[in-house]
This record gives C-alpha cells, sequence and structure tokens, in this order.
DNA sequence: CTCACGGCTTGAAACGATAAACTCGCCTCT
DNA sequence: AGAGGCGAGTTTATCGTTTCAAGCCGTGAG
C-alpha cells in the first residue's frame, strides 16, 4: 500500500513533455508539436500513435514553455473595485461572454479599493504578459496604468472615463446620473437632501457629486442649504447604515436620502427601519447600479440603472478589437428607475 | 499625431529582458537574477546598479519563463458553478482571503454549470500548472477532476462532500439543511409544500432534497401528498419565478414554498407579488444560503445560512497545507434564520 | 610565503514547446 | 534525364529566467 503511493508519487514527480511523448510515440519532438498545432501535416497514421501517446502519459502542454516561446497569450485581466458588489459582478459576466468569443480566459481581481492590491494586480498581470488589462482605477492609478500601457500592454478602463487621450474607457455618464437622482428628489419638493457619498478619490464618487451640484446650480438652489453630505469609506452596506444613524442624529435631519450606490442604500434602509423611520413617508430614498435585488427590497429602490453587461461585454471587445492600435472613450447613458423607496 | 503612434509602438516590440538590465548595469545575468530573488547575496553597491537599470527600463519578470525555469507557482484555479450569484462571490472572497496570506493570485472562472466549460477551464488550469483547484463540481466531472489529482495537481472539492476518500472536500451539510428548511415548514403547520428544486444533477439541489425527504419520514408523512416538486434548469430569479407560477396555477396549490437557494426565492417572491399571493398569509417562503439581501427584501426571506467566507477560506487552506499529501473533509453546518417570509 | 576560506560574481546549462531550416524519398513535367 | 516540387519527418536554435559549479580576489592562519 505505501508502495502504491510512492509510486503514484514517482510518477507524478515530474509532469509529462513532448519529448516524453515523442519517445513513446518513437517520433521527434517536432512531429509531437505539429500534430498538437498543425495537426494537417502529420500523416493520419503518425498522427494517431502520437495522439494515443499523449493519453497514455497523460499529457498536458506546458503553457510557460508554449507562451515563452510562441508569445501566444489567452489570459486578460481585470481588476474591479469590489468583487462582492453585484454591479462588478454583472460587469464581469459581460468580459467573460465577450472573451469566449474568442477562447480567451479572464483573471478577475479584487482591487478593494486599495491602491497597493490594485498595484499588485497589476504587476502580477504585467508579470504573466497577459494580452490586456480592463481595469477600473481607483485613486492615482492611471499613472500605473500608462506605464502598462507603455510596456505594450493594451488599457481599457472600466466604468471609468479616461482622463488622458492615451487610454481607451467604458463609462457610464455620472455626472448625468447623479443629476437625475438629485432632480428626481428635488422634483418630489424635498429641500434638505442627505447625500452619503464614498471617497472622494474614487471618480465615481466625483462625478456623482458633480452632477448633484449642477442641477443645484441650475435650479439655483444653494448646496450648502440644501445638501448635507456625509462621506463613508466603503461602498458597502455596513458603511451606509452607520452613516444613515449619523444622518438621523442631526437636529437639521434631512427628508431625503442620496446613496452613491446600492449596497450603501441597502444599509440605509436597514438604519431607517430599525430606526422607525417611514420610507418613502418620512425618508425618500435613492440608490445608484439597480442591482437585481433593488426592486425586491422592502421597499423597492429607486435607482440609476447602468448597462452593466454592456459595459463589461464592450470593455472586452474595444480591448480586443483595438489593442494599441486606437484609442475609444464610449460613454453610455444611466437611467432613473423610479420605484417605492421615493416615489409615495 | 500618427508618427507618435508609431512610435509608440515601436518602441514596445520587446519587453527588457534580465539580458537587458545586465547590460546596462554592467554585470552578468546571474546577478541579476540574484538581486531579484536573493538580494543579500549582493554586494549593496551593485544590487543599486541593478535597481536602477531595472527601473530605467521598466523592466518586469517574465512569469513564464519564471515558472518554466524555477517550477515556482504563485496561481491557483477556481471553478464555481456562477460568478453572478453572491453565495459564490462570497466564497471567493475567503478564499482570496487565504491566498493573500501566502501571496498567490487566484484565477477564477465561472462554469455556469455546464460541463464543458467546467472541463475547458480545468484544461486551462492544468496547462498553466497551476499550484491547485479549488472546484464546485458539476454532473460527471468528478472523474476529470480525479484525473487532475493523478497528475499532480491537487484539488478541492467545494461546497460539495467528496463522493470518493481520494479527494478532499469542504462542504455544508446541505442534507440537514433541507431537513431544517422543510421542518420549519412543517412546524408551522404547513402540509401541502412546493419544493423548487435545480437539476438533480447538482449535488446541492440531489442533498437538500433528500434531507426534504428525510425530515417528512421521520414524521411519517408521505412525500407524494405533501411535496410537490418543480424542477428548474437555472437557479437564477427567472426561473424561480416561472417555476412559481406553474405552482400558482395548481389546482392543489401549496401553502408554503421551499426554494432550493435564495435567488430563485427572489424570483418566487417577485411571482407571488405579481399574482397578488400575500407572503407569509397565502404563502410561506423558505431559501437556502441567506445571501446578503435577504434580510432586505419586501419580505425578509427565511433562509438557511451557510458559512460562505469560511468555507472559502478553508478550502483554500487545506489546498495549501496538505497538498497532495493528505486528504480532509469538512463538513460545515447550516444554520435556519427564521424571518417573516415563513413566520407570520 | 602558501593555502584555505568566504564573499561576490560569472557563465553556461537547463526548463518545455515552437518554428524555421533542412533531409530524404518519390513523383511529375519538360 | 535532370530540374523541380511535394509530403512527411527530423534537427536545432530560441524564448527569458534560474541555478549551480566554478572563478576571482583579498585576508588571516599556519
Amino acid at each position: 500500500m505505501s508502495t502504491d503511493t510512492s509510486d503514484a508519487t514517482a510518477s507524478r514527480v515530474r509532469r509529462p513533455s513532448v519529448t516524453d511523448v515523442a519517445k513513446l510515440a518513437a517520433v521527434s519532438v517536432g512531429t509531437v508539436s505539429n500534430v498538437l498545432n498543425r495537426p494537417d501535416r502529420v500523416a493520419a497514421a503518425t498522427r494517431e500513435r502520437v495522439l494515443t501517446a499523449i493519453d497514455d502519459l497523460g499529457f498536458v502542454r506546458n503553457a510557460s514553455a508554449r507562451q515563452l516561446r510562441s508569445g501566444e497569450i489567452t489570459t486578460i485581466g481585470a481588476v474591479v473595485l469590489d468583487i462582492a458588489n453585484p454591479f462588478f459582478t454583472e460587469i464581469a459576466r459581460g468580459i467573460e461572454d465577450r472573451l469566449a468569443q474568442d477562447d480567451l480566459t479572464l483573471m478577475l481581481a479584487s482591487s478593494d479599493e486599495n491602491p497597493d492590491r490594485e498595484a499588485r494586480y497589476l504587476r502580477l498581470f504585467a508579470e504573466h504578459g497577459v494580452r490586456g488589462v480592463l481595469a477600473t482605477p481607483s485613486h492615482g492609478s492611471i499613472d500605473a496604468l500608462l506605464a502598462l500601457r507603455d510596456k505594450g500592454i493594451p488599457v481599457v478602463l472600466l466604468d471609468h472615463t479616461s482622463p488622458v487621450p492615451e487610454l481607451s474607457s467604458v463609462a457610464v455618464d455620472d455626472v448625468s446620473g447623479g443629476s437625475l437622482a438629485i432632480e428626481h428628489l428635488l422634483d418630489l419638493g424635498h429641500r434638505r437632501i442627505g447625500f452619503i457619498n464614498g471617497p472622494l478619490t474614487l471618480r465615481q464618487c466625483i462625478d456623482r457629486r458633480d452632477g448633484v451640484l449642477q442641477a443645484l446650480d441650475q435650479r439655483g438652489l444653494d448646496p450648502d442649504e440644501v445638501l448635507i453630505e456625509v462621506s463613508v469609506d466603503n461602498l458597502n452596506a455596513d458603511a451606509g447604515d452607520v452613516a444613515t444613524q449619523r444622518l438621523l442624529a442631526r437636529d437639521d435631519r434631512p427628508t431625503a436620502i442620496f446613496c452613491v450606490n446600492d449596497l450603501t442604500a441597502l444599509g440605509s434602509l436597514r438604519a431607517l427601519r430599525e430606526g422607525q423611520v417611514a420610507v418613502p413617508e418620512a425618508m425618500a430614498v435613492v440608490g445608484y447600479d439597480d442591482v437585481s435585488f433593488a426592486s425586491m427590497l422592502s421597499t423597492p429602490l429607486t435607482s440609476v440603472r447602468q448597462p452593466t453587461h454592456t459595459l463589461g461585454w464592450t470593455a472586452a471587445d474595444i480591448l480586443l478589437r483595438t489593442g494599441l492600435d486606437d484609442v475609444e472613450q464610449v460613454t453610455f447613458t444611466p437611467e432613473l428607475i423610479v420605484r417605492g423607496s421615493s416615489a409615495i
């Protein structure tokens, strides 16, 4: 029995290589390579022999050696802000679907809005020589991405309009999304509005805020009077919960809250329920992203919808179509979905 | 402008290699390699010179060549059933967190319950020579996973008790989870219960069903009388919606529904709302997974909670700790979280 | 004065797969 | 009959990195 194990172990020590296959099939390595890559150049009988040998040995191509020699690459890398956020998994899905068309694989990583983590993944991708990178940049990582591009790795920004002309990007117009949300609340008559925003190091947060301010400006309203801004570090439910509690504790409690994304809004709704604040009667809530469950919440959530799947698909498509040769900057337009959390 | 582009392209043709660095720093390639891997063996002055050269050239290690020569591997692969399902993204998170401790990277892929897709990813992982594989097997893929293990790639099954003694696995006891759910409904007095289950090719679906049947048996109830089984192909909201409509159309409409996962339950709740069926008064609903938003739904969802993050973390931990040397099969116990969708 | 030693560096041989160049019969065409 | 072409294989250089035996050189012990 112990013999069994050690035998098995021994046979596992080294993966069989083309040389082993060649030996067993009594041909040269070149022929094995031909069977693998240009089967039509090999006589049927020989091909059969080689294939049997491959089967017998359990041979699997070594991707490293293959890539080293041929330079052919089948992987592309993507860094998103948070893999636990449905918004990003839907994007990932869009990416995967586009890549599958070309038989490519996705290396998916989550930066957690942490520039160090993002940098680490970008380095890793570069070392692996990925065919290209899709990234939702966090603060200050544009330079790293430009450097990547200069090294010959095509980059497409995800959910982020490129701040420089050299990078392709796919984004949703978050400024107009921010306007959409706040105008809706203003139309409903709200004049004290809480705005739970994420760190202003994130482009999404900056833009949505700009949209909010623009809309106020257009109506001649003073942001200092209308808006109560609360900032959170993470764009998740817990952060939204805490921020909402802060808003509720204030003397000048707002009558509406605009949350920078749906996860935050989820937490906000939780805090409101626990604080026994009626939604939308005592407090209207608007979220952003329109994640799949937004319509199913205790109070269906009004939210700004973005074409997530299309976003990912398009980003991958631009990457594969243009490579380094061209720059394309696409912006989609968001749409407000009004539900029970704001309208009565 | 077009000149700009072509210039840039030209400079990108070849990535700088250790040889280039060595030349610039006027040392041998061996020294460069030492700076990279065993910096303490290199004199400080030399090390500085090499590091500057690396910086100047923008040198990035070639992971393929590195892996080819040294055999050292920093990637592990994971195939889950559906990356859009929060249950699996939480698992992925657990995996990532464990891997980060050892500075390893995750290649995450989604099989969509499609054995061909799964097989393709497994092959890809094998070619890349990953350090190990975590997989939520779909129907019939156990053999492929055993073959992988025989090739020297450690495998840990994810959310799946190993049917064979050779494979490590991390799972939640879905049989007892199924019992938990159905006993809860029986305790509430329900005697006609709809059971929206996924394909019986999925182990999760089989086990939860077994748990249901066991619980009925234990109470001396006849499954044929109590249970109305409806089968869906996909474990998502739309499938749950359609299945629920089918249940509602029946003459012997049930008074409760047990959905095999929360996404299905989400769809079920949607159908019930649209059909104007009061939950839980006219229809109790129990889900499975306790995804993050289960508590926030229009009717907070009773669900069977699983330790998702821990599941992923443990799977990765077993993989890294034991490798091929040992087999560990861990089973966690699920927990019923009762909420408004079942209790009045 | 020699020799051994230790710190630092070098140079060349791998790793596994690929592709270009080449060999060797054999057939066809002029 | 000789040139040329073709099909089926083989040989071999090569990708970029790591590793390892070997070399160099100054120092302290014998």
